[in-house]
DNA sequence: CGAATTTGACCGGCGC
DNA sequence: GCGCCGGTCAAATTCG
């Protein structure tokens, strides 16, 4: 009974298209090792039976080749299974990242609304500053009820008036992130807040016409152009146009003093799956905002005053792997500028003379497991998504490693390791 | 001819 | 209230 079970079983799997057989012939060893000790004593060498009979042929004898047939299928429904799981866990892995990249922006947001106390340390800061927040916050208590004037606001921001709506903010991010460990899915009125905060926080990148950093991987549609007080380059205004209703948008100016350099400035999260070229940049704007968030939540913590400038080790290749990251209190949305133009040896200097925070980004160098003990209250599946961007860089950087990994995957996936093409998404983006 | 870009008009926030 | 300014819209134009 069991036996036809597992044959019908088979048979509807073994209807699949050719290409799935491609990678069963990878699967040899790993099928050997459920392979029921007759099968090896009825015939010359059992991997030639495995071969033979992945190839739909005939030439056994009967009894034989229909127990391995069964045995092939329930392998092949066990890969269908785990296949099904390793999308279930991709699909959360990035449900994940997105939340938590979120949630710090959310609790960037409402530490720097916090600030009037500490703010002498900013450059703008001054007394006539303390009394009012340094960052805009949305408004937490009248997401429900709206009012009228709420609604015609384009953004429907409004500054935090009290300390308790603060403390509501906090409470609910925290409830939030409580909800994420235990897998809950957050509310759609919920996303829409973090998706408008997180739009208001920018990270901006100063860097020269030839630098990587130009070529960002997505695709971007412009609306508008503008040229902007001070500077006589006019200012592009972009917005992605890979996913529907992408919130994301770009500015690029070129710098006036020289202009050589391009200011490119990103506001928002992708509301869609970036393609891997266009993950080094995604990478380096979240770290950015992450990067900073450590610092000043470690400062908050420890009762020290937050520093706007800090040293800045980006995921990008050397030698453009350092910037100088600076933190612009602006009264609508906070900015941090990553400062990709100067050379090495200002970084030097500037080490020595100001003794900014220094913070790594935690994937640099490849060094992964050590890295990361600069963060140790990252999530793991956070560090996992991050596992994949290194060894995308890596395979782009060692094309024999890319062989490497892709018989290492085949033992892992029935994906075609081909369709991945790491290394030629990689290589476009450079 | 459809898609992408350009460009002037418009809107909302902010300071005076 | 007024003007300035940054940002966005949308019709016109250009491009492939």
């Amino acid at each position: 009974m069991e036996e036809k079970t597992s044959t019908k079983i088979f048979m509807e799997v073994d209807e699949r298209p050719s290409s799935s057989y491609e990678h069963g012939k990878n699967r040899d060893s790993e099928s050997k090792t459920y392979e029921p000790s007759s099968l090896h004593n009825n015939t010359p060498g059992s991997s030639l039976l495995l071969s033979l009979s992945l190839n739909n042929t005939t030439q056994l004898p009967h009894q034989t080749q229909g127990k391995s047939q069964i045995h092939i299928g329930r392998l092949r429904v066990k890969l269908e299974e785990e296949k099904k799981e390793n999308e279930n866990l991709k699909v959360m892995i990035n449900l994940v990242n997105e939340r938590c990249i979120v949630l710090q922006n959310r609790l960037l947001l409402h530490q720097l609304s916090s600030l009037p106390q500490n703010n002498h340390n900013l450059p703008n800061g001054n007394i006539q500053d303390e009394e009012k927040p340094v960052f805009p916050t949305r408004q937490l208590l009248n997401i429900d009820e709206p009012s009228a004037s709420d609604c015609s606001k384009r953004e429907g921001f409004a500054s935090l008036e009290n300390n308790e709506n603060i403390n509501i903010g906090r409470n609910f991010a925290y409830e939030c992130f409580n909800s994420i460990h235990e897998g809950e899915i957050i509310s759609k009125k919920e996303d829409q807040v973090y998706e408008v905060e997180c739009r208001r926080a920018r990270v901006s990148i100063r860097a020269r016409s030839d630098f990587s950093l130009m070529v960002d991987g997505c695709q971007w549609r412009k609306y508008g152009q503008k040229t902007a007080k001070g500077n006589p380059c006019p200012r592009a205004y972009y917005r992605c146009s890979m996913g529907t209703s992408c919130p994301v948008r770009k500015q690029v100016q070129r710098c006036f003093k020289d202009e050589s350099v391009f200011i490119t400035t990103y506001e928002g999260n992708h509301n869609h799956q970036l393609p891997p070229a266009a993950k080094p940049i995604a990478n380096l704007t979240s770290s950015a905002l992450n990067t900073f968030l450590s610092n000043s939540t470690t400062n908050l913590q420890y009762g020290n005053s937050i520093s706007n400038t800090f040293l800045f080790s980006s995921p990008l290749s050397p030698p453009n792997s350092n910037a100088i990251a600076t933190l612009s209190p602006s009264p609508t949305c906070p900015t941090i500028t990553l400062d990709f133009t100067l050379p090495p040896s200002n970084y030097l200097q500037f080490k020595n003379h100001k003794q900014p925070s220094l913070f790594s980004f935690p994937f640099q160098g490849y060094s992964y497991p050590q890295s990361f003990e600069v963060f140790p209250n990252m999530i793991n599946n956070e560090r996992k998504l991050a596992l994949v961007d290194v060894v995308s860089e890596a395979i782009a950087k060692d094309p024999s490693l890319k062989a490497t990994l892709f018989a290492a995957m085949s033992s892992f996936t029935n994906e075609d390791p081909l369709n991945i093409n790491i290394h030629s998404e990689l290589s476009k983006s450079a």
